[in-house]
RNA sequence: UCCGCGAUAGCUCAAUGGUAGAGCAUGCGGCUGUUAACCGCAGGGUUGUAGGUUCGAGUCCUACUCGCGGAGCCA
């Protein structure tokens, strides 16, 4: 393959004549200078075009290219500080690719509606490509971290013959003969089976919720990673999301800071995400709030602006611990030392981001998980091979989902999840 | 489902109940160092839809449609 040069590369070709290929970003022009700058994803160079060093051809060319037009151009490149990203390419040839037609998305303000219409283009910004960029070391970050720590990556179905929870709403779709069928929203169950097979395993996948969930931290359909393992009760599953955090967030400030630095993102919080975390119990969270002026009883469940309360109160991740069980799902085990409460824990991020990973130890006796089963009137024939994994070799065992947007959203310190997926999914949008 | 806000040029917004405007984008012209370049000219409108009040409605009233934000639910 013949090699490509990328504008990230240009450090490596300073006093070089070379070809780039790319989209005009922004024009300038002076007469018989013009500068056009070119973005080819991988950064943006300034390159201009005299009059007197080009053919009439070539200076007409780059008269004509419009924003967005796809072109190809050759010139010696130069460091200059003046220019952004400090090089500067000095223009000797251009070939129009395509002149694009006129471009919506001007390099004025826009409102929201407008650019998530035209999300297909609204990518191509500067900020939107420092978001993706963010969001893609983000998932390495998560496999390089269980890999390494010798878990499998098991992938769970996505169409599920019941509610997984047996609370939320789910997408509904015709199953052939079988009936109704849904799309999943959790892979936890199936975990569950992964982690008695192959011991520690994660799950990384899109999951669908029918919510009518109408705020800035929701989607219908978002990407969720989900590590399940035996032999781990609740202190060991607090200890595992607290590592994978600190991992993310550190991995993240230290090699991509220029895409940080595009969405102007106070890193100040962020550098403070190391271990420990606060680690408070429910009961303590209560006080916590009532002592804040906060009108809460215990029993209540925590609230998006009590969460910001809470976190707000450490400036770090915080760990809330062993909630009532009436507000929480079936299968989490209660506490022996308090049947009233689940050993669940949900991790708040700070700066009002909000819940970002819930998890819990599992009910592993088969009696117990009967009767929530029960209980919540749940059809016991669909739970019947999740109550062998409770009859055959049950183990103590634990896990937690962590939602991939809220977790982009909050170091990308965005306002609203749906710049933190490329096509995001909402109640009332479903296109582009 | 509930509560609040909104809809005017391609985009972002203005316009005491009295002739619908500006900036950006587009087109044409000018400028050899611009940084969301600048300067001049031009084209561009069924003011979301349907009613109503009024001499007169973008503006006031009613209903509807669509969108945004929040609550509940949750990652």
């Amino acid at each position: 393959m013949k090699q490509k040069i990328y504008i990230n590369e240009l450090a490596n070709h300073v006093g070089q004549e070379i070809t780039l290929k790319g989209w005009l970003y922004n024009k300038r022009a002076s007469g018989k200078v013009k500068f056009l700058i070119l973005r080819d994803g991988y950064g943006y160079l300034q390159c201009v075009v005299f009059k007197g060093n080009v053919s009439d051809e070539v200076f007409e060319a780059a008269d004509k290219l419009t924003q967005e037009s796809s072109f190809e151009v050759t010139g010696k490149i130069k460091e200059e500080p003046r220019a952004i990203g400090g090089f500067e390419m000095d223009v000797t040839d251009l070939q129009i690719i395509q002149i694009s037609q006129e471009y919506p998305i001007t390099p004025k303000e826009h409102g929201i509606e407008f650019l998530i219409d035209h999300r297909h283009l609204w990518l191509r910004s500067k900020r939107q490509v420092a978001i993706l960029k963010i969001r893609h070391r983000v998932v390495q970050a998560i496999r390089e971290f269980f890999d390494k720590r010798g878990f499998t990556l098991f992938d769970p179905p996505i169409i599920t013959p019941n509610a997984c929870e047996g609370t939320s709403t789910l997408f509904a779709l015709d199953y052939f003969d079988l009936g109704k069928a849904y799309l999943t929203q959790s892979g936890q169950l199936y975990g569950e089976a992964g982690a008695l097979a192959l011991g520690k395993i994660y799950t990384f996948g899109p999951t669908f919720r029918a919510e009518k969930s109408k705020t800035r931290r929701h989607l219908t359909e978002f990407w969720m990673v989900e590590p399940e393992m035996a032999f781990f009760d609740l202190d060991d599953d607090m200890d595992l999301a607290e590592e994978l955090i600190e991992y993310i967030v550190q991995t993240v400030l230290a090699e991509r800071k220029v895409e940080l630095e595009i969405l102007e993102r106070d890193t100040t919080l962020l550098e403070q995400v190391k271990r420990p975390f606060p680690r408070i119990s429910y009961d303590e969270a209560v006080k916590l709030l009532i002592e804040k002026g906060v009108d809460f009883k215990w029993g209540d469940d925590i609230g998006g602006a009590d969460e910001t309360t809470i976190s707000g109160h450490y400036g770090k991740p915080v760990m809330v611990h062993r909630y009532p069980a009436e507000i929480k799902a079936f299968y989490m085990k209660r506490d022996p030392n308090n049947p009233k409460l689940a050993l669940a824990v949900d991790v708040l991020a700070p700066e009002g981001y909000g819940e970002i990973i819930g998890g819990s130890q599992r009910e592993d006796d088969l009696d117990e998980l009967l009767k929530r089963i029960k209980e919540h009137n749940l059809p016991e024939e669909f739970f019947n091979w999740y109550l062998d994994l409770r009859r055959y070799g049950s183990v103590p065992h634990s896990g937690f989902g962590m939602g991939l947007e809220r977790t982009v959203s909050w170091i990308s310190g965005l306002e609203h999840l749906r710049e933190a997926i490329p096509f995001p999914r909402m109640i009332y949008r479903n296109t582009p």
